[in-house]
DNA sequence: CGGTTTTGACCCGCGC
DNA sequence: GCGCGGGTCAAAACCG
């Protein structure tokens, strides 16, 4: 999915870069002057950069003509039309050794008529040159052109495939409605944690939600966050004082909103991960049956920041961190979180692109990865789905949806606590189509087997384990996960669109119909490997 | 001095 | 209605 904004970029660039007249040339030249790298399509592009000196020549000048055409700059260029002749006496030498040596064969002349000979020699070779300079500018104008050109099919064609999957899916889950009528909760709970934005008639249910503002009367802490996100209920009839009464509409209001969280299960010796984000603690409460505290963060990377945080070791082995996310950010996050956010909001979309909540909970809770419905990533093609193995498991029994991905599960306890390790091996991908070093598989997890393995089972089991795996298996992913997980809670998806990133817009898609039916287990699988393919562009995005 | 952490109190939902 | 547990508030303490 990123490659449509990608491309487009390109082709805003190359657009105006057109314009400037310079086409071929500039490419190389920019690359250079503001560091964007010149990816594949740049360096073939660049193969034909004949004209860069020129080209950085003209743009050292600034007070040239403006680039009005590429050929005559070109000539220009060449001819070192402007404060630069180092070109043209190039040229002339060699004309001039070429005209000499006809001038001998020829016989005698006087001097005289042999310079106006050879200048005239001059003028025409050089007008031929300009007129070749001319069919080479018009002939990348040409090519420039339908170059855009299949850029534009190709977005335009990629939009369509999107919209066609998630109209498929769509159709699925009508045509399924009652099944969803099932799981009440799990609807609104889908939509609202990839997007809240997505789902407005849900949102606007209770009316008086939806009021106008009030002032902050809560005191103290004025930077509560929920106050801006612009659902300030009314508070006439609220009982008990009002503050208290405003405090509770408030809640009730934007509880839908927040209900859904992700819950990462690690193993860390720090009190806790660190995923990119300022937090501020504002609490913290004995658990019961916990004799660890559990502590509420808040996300103080912007004011009214809604995202909250709770960090509590587990009970059973207080090696493992749990935190919890919730709400959604308001804001921009680091480039290492928001990396992190496309890409768990293309996980997150593939495990709520399900058909219903409860299924996918049992499918991915019983997902059993030795079992022989997994073929693709068979051990020691694709190690990294074999060894650093997380299980994601979605929760609809919960008093809030909530998907946990527990990143404990590799039989190797140190591999696992070297996931939170602060060093940065380099990024290796499980996936054969984008390369990528394999590191030797060693371990082939055991999970419990809840279910028989079903074909689109299958299918989403891979997507998940792949998933997984490269998610766990990478210390930088793990890092900004945590960060990502609660971007992705109640509008990941658009927020990472908004950050450039388009695996939202796959996200986005396929929790529009948020889990309802029981139905379409093509639409679904398909929406599955649309979300996946966003996660692998944006695993292959983050390695370049 | 501003931001963060600590910590006791308060509120709310839920089960009995 | 009451108690319990979870979640939040907010004043005080702490820190850089």
């Amino acid at each position: 999915m990123d490659l449509v904004p990608k491309q487009e970029q390109h082709h805003k660039e190359e657009e105006e870069e057109g314009k400037e007249g310079m086409i071929l040339a500039e490419h190389g030249d920019r690359r250079a002057a503001f560091g964007h790298g010149g990816g594949g399509r740049r360096s073939e592009i660049k193969e034909v950069d004949f004209f860069s000196t020129g080209g950085a020549r003209r743009r050292n000048d600034d007070d040239d003509d403006g680039g009005d055409g590429s050929s005559r700059d070109a000539v220009g260029a060449l001819l070192g039309r402007g404060n630069n002749n180092t070109t043209v006496n190039t040229a002339l030498d060699l004309l001039t050794t070429a005209a000499a040596a006809t001038s001998v064969n020829g016989g005698e002349r006087a001097a005289a008529g042999a310079v106006s000979d050879h200048k005239e020699m001059l003028v025409l070779q050089v007008s031929t040159v300009e007129g070749e300079l001319r069919q080479a500018g018009e002939e990348n104008r040409r090519l420039r052109r339908m170059l855009d050109e299949l850029t534009r099919s190709y977005t335009a064609l990629y939009h369509q495939l999107i919209q066609a999957q998630q109209q498929q899916q769509y159709r699925y889950m009508q045509a399924s409605g009652a099944a969803s009528s099932m799981l009440p909760v799990t609807m609104p709970a889908g939509l609202q944690f990839m997007d809240p934005r997505m789902a407005p008639a849900i949102r606007a249910a209770p009316p008086a939600t939806l009021d106008g503002d009030k002032g902050d009367s809560d005191g103290g802490s004025g930077s509560d966050a929920d106050q801006n996100n612009g659902r300030s209920p009314v508070q006439q009839d609220g009982a008990g004082t009002p503050e208290r009464g405003e405090n509770a509409e408030r809640a009730a209001a934007e509880a839908p909103l927040r209900r859904a969280r992700v819950s990462v299960r690690a193993r860390s010796e720090a009190p806790m991960i660190s995923d990119g984000c300022q937090w501020r603690k504002y609490g913290q409460k004995m658990a019961k049956g916990n004799p660890c505290p559990r502590a509420y963060y808040r996300c103080t990377m912007a004011t009214g920041c809604p995202v909250r945080k709770q960090v509590q070791r587990c009970a059973e082995d207080k090696a493992v961190l749990i935190t919890t996310y919730e709400g959604t950010h308001n804001h921009q996050l680091p480039p290492a979180a928001a990396a992190m956010a496309k890409t768990t909001s293309a996980a997150a979309a593939m495990l709520l692109s399900g058909p219903a909540a409860s299924r996918d909970a049992a499918l991915f809770a019983g997902h059993h990865f030795a079992s022989p419905a997994a073929p693709l990533f068979h051990h020691g093609q694709y190690p990294y789905a074999s060894t650093a193995m997380g299980a994601a498991t979605l929760s609809a029994s919960a008093p809030f949806p909530t998907i946990t991905l527990d990143l404990t599960h590799s039989p190797s306890t140190s591999a696992a606590a070297g996931l939170l390790l602060p060093h940065r091996p380099p990024l290796a991908m499980p996936f054969p189509m984008y390369g990528g070093g394999f590191p030797a598989a060693a371990h082939r997890p055991v999970l419990t087997s809840q279910q028989p393995p079903t074909m689109e089972g299958v299918r989403s089991r891979s997507a998940l384990e792949t998933m997984t795996a490269a998610i766990t298996s990478d210390p930088n992913f793990t890092a900004a996960l945590a960060a990502a997980l609660s971007t992705i809670i109640g509008g990941g998806a658009e927020s990472a669109a908004r950050q450039g990133g388009a695996a939202g817009d796959v996200a986005d898609g396929n929790t529009s119909g948020g889990g309802g039916a029981e139905a379409g287990t093509a639409a679904a699988a398909g929406a599955r490997e649309t979300a996946l393919h966003a996660l692998l562009q944006r695993l292959h995005d983050s390695r370049q």
